[in-house]
DNA sequence: CTTATACGTCCATATTATGGACATTCATTC
DNA sequence: GAATGAATGTCCATAATATGGACGTATAAG
């Protein structure tokens, strides 16, 4: 395998067996790394106990491999430094630039969104929302652009357990309503909500994906309704390279 | 520097790298590196091109150098696979077993600390506290622990923001107050909290610290009060075993 | 303009990583 | 219980790689 620097071709190799290992859909036994990775015994032998060495996988007890926890606490390191916030910073600085209108960025928590960020627009008339502001999965464009990206059983399983809250006069409350629009929003990659999370409030979401193409957070427009003069493309294109862009960052490549 | 493994000096090297960039106070730069590392220019610029090339770390736009994203990617599989609850599950039942109490394990989520599990007592008496329960930082077992933890001007600047309600008659609502017991809290390494957050209910909590010496979550040891009969040392010995185990797991090592 | 420092790369060779061969352990079959 | 095959694990001669002294370029200071 060629390294993409001269004289590094070991740690590349080990970095790959490593990629490989994360990449699995289920620890991998021995045999298994084998056959994915072409390493020959001894070189595959050597390579694992480097990386268990250094605490990035270990060993399971049924001779399985899979990541170590050091990694969890290089990453926290990371996360410090470089997290979600950080890293989307200019794309939504942009998408707020080219709509007009305010963004958000939430993480879920439990079967809510949390808004971490928020770039305000500079109409006088602006969001009352709060950067630590909940809000529901079923009703807000960021929770249903959330769903939308999740795994379908985890998410019809998620829709389940939700409570359905009339949030407003706008609100479906309906779980198989709610299905059919979250099987709808995974087809277009983004959802339209109007008004279902606040009167007078319409917004536009998508999600971004993680390495793993797993929903790691989800992005809002939110435009007052009498505002909301412009067509749907001015605000879903610009939002759809924002979140290719930030999804990229985040290790995301799409098939 | 000497490989664990044979053949695998050079990884060894570039990982221990990694790990200076991850201990650093700040991203440093080429010639902090050099001085920390002790490695000669041309092997610095290629290990750090290495782990460039595999998003390990990036180069910042004033040549310093931090952790990369592609370690939030892999660290969120390896908690998938490997998260705190699944590293501490056994301390936990070891702890429960020793004190014969229900015991929480918390993470925090902005100013509150959130349940994650809970392994309950065998006694017919027991909490009503559940998996996602949140409770506050300035009542709770869980959330004094994590509060004297953390850094004693981060905690401060948290006090401050915190809504100091008034849960039970026996809660604490003055500041002041809060951070003089958050003090004597840091110094003892861990808290016993007197029905602060649930009358009838007193608990012991410690912090579970990660790999940078930082809290990462709280255990708390919950018990009627009526059945408060043993010794301190009783529950707080093990308890504090239960914390050095898991985070040692977690990579902490105490200095 | 000169000098010093910082940044960056080449390539001969010292050193390491490799894998064919072999060893040990375990599971299966008779 | 013994024989056989498969799985797991390691050795070490040598093919291949990683290294750093030497050199080059760019920038900053005087």
């Amino acid at each position: 395998m060629k390294a993409p620097v001269q004289g590094t071709q070991s740690f590349s190799r080990t970095i790959h067996l490593l990629n490989l290992i994360s990449q699995a859909k289920a620890p991998p036994s021995l045999p298994q790394l084998k056959e994915i990775s072409g390493l020959t015994r001894p070189t595959l032998y050597r390579l694992l106990a480097s990386l268990e060495a250094e605490g990035l996988i270990e060993q399971r007890g049924d001779q399985r491999y899979q990541l170590g926890v050091r990694l969890v606490s290089l990453a926290r390191k990371a996360l410090a430094e470089n997290d979600i916030r950080s890293l989307a910073k200019d794309a939504l600085l942009h998408l707020r630039n080219q709509t007009g209108e305010t963004v958000h960025l939430a993480v879920p928590s439990r079967d809510e969104l949390i808004y971490i960020d928020k770039i305000e627009c500079e109409e006088t008339v602006r969001m009352a929302s709060t950067i630590g502001t909940r809000v529901p999965m079923h009703s807000s464009g960021v929770g249903k652009a959330y769903l939308g990206a999740m795994n379908p059983e985890e998410a019809e399983a998620l829709i389940q357990q939700l409570d359905m809250a009339k949030i407003t006069s706008f609100t479906n409350t309906d779980r198989t309503v709610l299905s059919a629009v979250i099987h709808k929003v995974r087809e277009a990659g983004y959802v339209f909500d109007d008004q279902e999370n606040e009167e007078g409030i319409v917004c536009y979401g998508a999600a971004i994906l993680d390495e793993m193409g797993k929903p790691a957070a989800a992005i809002s427009v939110s435009i007052p309704l009498y505002r909301h003069t412009k067509s749907e493309e001015h605000y879903v294109k610009p939002l759809l390279a924002c979140i290719a862009n930030i999804s990229q960052r985040l290790g995301y490549r799409p098939s």
